[in-house]
DNA sequence: AGGCCATGTCAAC
DNA sequence: TTGACCTGGCCTC
């Protein structure tokens, strides 16, 4: 489920486990040329929304992106044989990364690196960020907050699930248009309270003392007042939303 | 065993 | 607007 909180835990525990140290890289699957990257040493892994970026000395950067199927394997042995489907792998003499099926994995010059990082938000999940920026891109999105929250460029990294549970939090609809600086700080002051939970426990935390709980994804009934939970497309996603504690 | 759907994104029509 | 990506989880048979 890799929505940024995700992708943000797996860039921290892969910069622990293999930055500073020299990498094997390879593709059993073939898709990627690993040969700039094999026997070098990589100085960063992080991520900016959904994206990774590891940074390897002497190369250009990797990109990694998940999409919805992509996913790692963690290998404690590095001498285990990877599955033919393996699009990329690094491994050093503790630990192996097999990277499967994701929609992205590329070389990435310096350039196209700034690019990259131009084209995104700012990322609730960075120290970076900036909250008046933050303010400034969702009231000048033209649109229903439902869809500028799921807009990489307006914010990085928030998902399906995360839409639905921060806009429940801060008591917003999904179809809400012309939010203002107000709403718009308390939905970046959620974002950035709830989604360090959800990384540090693995997984979409709305609600701290029950994080196996949502509030209304996925839900047929609000799990605060009890009303039907009413669904929709919104930005080619599935919307949910509370009728009573996200009024109109 | 097999079908369908999913937390995402982009290129091709 | 649809297909690709080509996995995993959940469901039905």
């Amino acid at each position: 489920m890799p929505e940024g909180h995700l992708i943000h835990r797996h860039a921290d525990e892969q910069h622990a486990a293999l930055s500073g140290r020299v990498v094997r890289a390879a593709s059993p699957q073939g898709r990627f040329d690993p040969r700039p990257y094999d026997g070098r040493a990589v100085t960063g892994v992080e991520a900016v929304g959904k994206h990774l970026l590891y940074h390897v000395d002497g190369a250009p950067a990797i990109h990694v992106h998940l999409g919805m199927r992509g996913l790692f394997l963690r290998h404690a042995d590095p001498s285990a044989a990877p599955k033919p489907g393996t699009r990329l792998r690094l491994a050093t003499d503790e630990v192996a990364y097999d990277l499967i099926a994701p929609i992205q994995c590329e070389p990435l010059g310096p350039q196209a690196l700034a690019a990259l990082r131009a084209s995104l938000g700012p990322d609730p999940l960075r120290r970076d960020a900036a909250r008046s920026e933050a303010v400034e891109r969702l009231t000048a999105f033209r649109g229903p907050v439902g869809a500028a929250v799921l807009d990489q460029g307006v914010w990085a990294g928030i998902g399906n699930a995360w839409r639905a549970e921060l806009l429940f939090l801060t008591g917003l609809h999904p179809a809400a248009r012309g939010i203002g600086p107000d709403a718009a700080a308390r939905l970046w002051e959620t974002a950035t309270a709830y989604m360090p939970l959800g990384r540090d426990a693995g997984q979409v935390i709305s609600d701290p003392d029950a994080p196996d709980e949502r509030w209304v994804y996925k839900r047929e009934r609000c799990r605060r007042c009890g009303a039907a939970v009413r669904t929709w497309q919104l930005a080619s996603r599935t919307a949910y939303a509370c009728p009573v504690d996200q009024p109109g």
